[in-house]
DNA sequence: AGCACGCCGACT
DNA sequence: GTCGGCGTGCTC
């Protein structure tokens, strides 16, 4: 034991804490230990108040003379650290850019096990072999899965890849010739098994093309936009790029939509690169994505294919970032670390010095406009594989026409057609959003914020009130409901949104003799309920009705009419990328009808048949809207010509959540620039959620810079204020929806 | 975020 | 007389 001198002399190690607190918290190195740069990124056990606590080194110095002696941690829990360079690094880059406490951040780029102070995990793959009673009980065995597994296992020990390749029901038979004694589970090296990489379809000029400029920028950060039509074939690109990642001795990282990660999509990847893939989403247990993060650390795992949480993976050996439909809404998180994976993907690329490839055939305005301002590369695959026709577009006026559930006699007479035609359909039901809109069925006229719209960006103001008040999201304005249409005097004033539950029951009135299947979240909870129900529903003519998850993949080659309604909702929401997420949708849902050898066709349903997104999307594609949409962004001072922030409150009572964001106004307001604008606060678009009154401010600035120089300034304060310990608030930079 | 401490209602 | 409600304050 030193003396007391020399204790509070000596360096104390700085720990981020799991906690909402922004500051880091001193304590004497375990076991009296000297605290060096080595601890800096180890986690450490820790006792915080009456509880103990894990946290991550973050930093070492001496004592703060004003903070309160430190204690001793308990112990160090990492014989090497967790976060060490690049993936270090990028993580305080995003503590700062989201404005979260660092110890939060590590908490959220870990798997559970690990923060929970578990040992990092041991990485072997798991294989299968016969046991000894097995290989003589193997010959006697009735023919049948078990049997046929029995003698795969005969030839020798396989692992699980390998066995999913061959057979994805194996499981089930595993389990019967385990039962029995007759095969066990071992653990084998991770790097031990392969299967022989498959050759891919040759390549076209076009795909040829953006291979080679990937290969071309390979030796350093190159973010590159892949901006290839639906069916072009962008994953045989991503596959080439990887393959010669591998080839370099490099890791490769996959980031994919939450609902792209099928078994289909991995076991493509494992067919063609001949290397062990490890996948890393949702719905793997903990010690699973443990495994996985440990094998990444260890530079055991080459290719891993994740969903959004797969950015936080070590990559010490990164070699090729990949985010496939970069413009999908599931990478940004909406609770916690509000992070957009995509983009913190970009910080990571940059750091490891590597190429970030952005697939779409529907990029985000954001990455088109840096492929236009020439930040990005821009890779172009405009050929559809095949000889896939594209589909005949109809627009259908809804106005003054008799609905059913919101559907057209129009619409429900094509329906009939294609059904008696031996085609399947189906209707889609575009969903963005909670607050409703006033429309008039007979106009199209919608109701709009008198202080907030110009002429070329109007505001639509959302129903409240069961109907009978109208309020504005940008600004707050309120006005009474008005009873007849202000433009055509009509009595037809109604708030958007037939549900698909709705709709289902209208067409299976209709059309009781064919099935009709309904697909959303309440039908389709398991990540295999929706393969199971599409490979129920078949080849047969029948109608499926669904949301958002039927926009893309699964395919259905014998779907000959796509018929969407909802669209005004997109075309009139009051959130700024409600019409972006309409054309990518509308794009996407169109590329689904019809194939090589069926012309397929396309039915818009909406009370503005001459809207110009229509217009724009339909004669040009989805180039034409995005320079359209572009323009309008700019001049409304949205993204990507403006960076926004989002504080949200909630409270059982909304003047407190109210107060507070007046109070949080009031402080920015002081600190901010002249270029900071402030709007609110405003009400949530769901005020209401389980007895809380949501509200929130909105912050946006020309530049980057002055919004976080605000923030920087005035959030220490907003911590600090009286009114926010009656509410819980959050910060929320570069929000997806402002509603 | 937890967890303790601290002052006001219905229970053995 | 006590158990327990959640307001307020603190955590190296």
């Amino acid at each position: 034991m030193s003396d007391g001198t020399a204790q509070s002399s000596a360096p104390l190690w700085r720990v981020a804490l799991p906690l909402p607190l922004p500051r880091l918290f001193d304590y004497r190195p375990a076991g009296d230990a000297a605290a060096g740069a080595d601890d800096v990124g180890t986690r450490v056990r820790v006792p915080f108040g009456q509880r103990e606590l894990v946290g991550v080194v973050a930093d070492t110095g001496p004592a703060d003379p004003d903070a309160p002696a430190a204690k001793p941690a308990l112990a160090r829990l990492d014989p090497e650290p967790l976060f060490h360079g690049e993936l270090l690094e990028s993580l305080r880059w995003l503590a700062r850019y989201t404005h979260a406490p660092l110890g939060e951040v590590f908490a959220t780029a870990l798997p559970a096990p690990l923060r929970h102070g578990e040992p990092l995990a041991d990485t072997h793959a798991w294989a299968w072999r016969l046991t000894e009673a097995g290989r003589t009980a193997r010959e006697g065995l009735r023919a049948g899965r078990p049997q046929r597994l029995a003698e795969r296992l005969h030839a020798g020990a396989a692992d699980e890849d390998a066995l999913d390749l061959h057979d994805p029901d194996w499981r089930a038979a595993a389990r019967a010739l385990a039962k029995r004694g007759l095969a066990e589970r071992v653990a084998v090296p991770a790097a031990a098994i392969a299967a022989a990489p498959q050759p891919g379809p040759a390549l076209n000029a076009e795909q040829q093309a953006a291979v080679d400029a990937i290969l071309a920028a390979r030796e350093g950060f190159a973010p590159m936009l892949l901006d290839g039509v639906t069916g072009s074939g962008k994953t045989e690109v991503y596959l080439a790029a990887i393959a010669d990642c591998l080839a370099r001795g490099r890791q490769a990282l996959v980031l994919v939509p939450e609902i792209g990660l099928t078994p289909q999509t991995l076991a493509r990847f494992r067919a063609r690169l001949g290397v062990p893939v490890h996948a890393l989403h949702s719905g793997l247990a903990d010690g699973e994505r443990a495994r996985t993060w440990a094998a990444c650390l260890r530079g055991e795992a080459r290719v891993i294919v994740g969903t959004r949480s797969a950015v936080f993976l070590p990559m010490p050996q990164a070699g090729l970032i990949v985010i496939d439909e970069e413009h999908d809404a599931s990478f940004k998180q909406l609770d916690g670390i509000r992070y957009h994976a995509r983009d913190f993907a970009l910080v990571r690329g940059k750091a490891l010095d590597v190429p970030v490839l952005l697939g779409s055939a529907t990029p985000s305005l954001e990455s088109l406009r840096n492929a236009q301002a020439g930040r990005y590369a821009h890779l172009r695959l405009q050929q559809r594989a095949g000889a896939a026709r594209p589909p005949r577009v109809r627009v259908v006026d809804v106005r003054k026409r008799p609905l059913d559930a919101g559907l057209s006699p129009e619409l429900i007479d094509s329906v009939g057609r294609a059904l008696d035609a031996g085609g399947q359909v189906l209707v889609f039901k575009n969903r963005r959003g909670y607050a409703p809109v006033l429309i008039c069925h007979d106009c199209g006229w919608s109701a709009h914020c008198h202080r907030c719209s110009t002429p070329t960006q109007p505001t639509p103001m959302t129903v409240h009130g069961g109907g009978r008040r109208l309020q504005c999201h940008h600004c707050g304005a309120r006005r009474p409901a008005p009873n007849a249409c202000p433009d055509c005097g009509g009595l037809a004033l109604q708030s958007q949104g037939a549900g698909t539950e709705r709709i289902e029951e209208a067409l299976a009135a209709r059309f009781g003799q064919w099935p009709v299947l309904r697909i959303d979240r309440g039908t389709t909870q398991r990540r295999d309920a929706l393969e199971q129900h599409l490979a129920q529903f078949g080849q047969a003519p029948g109608i499926l009705v669904g949301t958002q998850m039927l926009a893309k993949g699964h395919d259905l080659p014998n779907l000959t009419l796509v018929a969407v309604v909802g669209i005004d909702e997109g075309l009139f929401s009051a959130d700024f990328r409600a019409p972006e997420k309409l054309a990518q949708l509308l794009i996407q849902v169109a590329g689904r009808a019809g194939r090589a050898d069926k012309a397929g066709e396309v039915l818009l349903q909406t009370h503005h048949p001459e809207h110009p997104l229509l217009s724009t999307l339909l004669a040009g594609g989805y180039a034409a809207f995005a320079e359209a949409e572009l323009a309008q962004r700019e001049l409304a001072g949205f993204p990507p010509y403006a960076h926004m922030a989002l504080l949200r409150a909630e409270a059982k009572q909304t003047e407190a959540a109210e107060a507070f964001l007046r109070a949080a106004r009031a402080a920015l307001a002081e600190v901010g620039d002249a270029s900071l604008e402030l709007n609110g606060p405003v009400p949530a678009p769901m005020p209401r959620r389980a007895g809380y009154q949501r509200a929130q401010l909105i912050l946006s600035a020309p530049e980057r810079r002055a919004l976080h120089a605000a923030l920087d300034r005035a959030l220490p304060a907003i911590h600090a204020l009286p009114e926010a310990r009656k509410v819980r608030w959050s910060l929320d930079v570069d929000p997806a929806d402002l509603y």
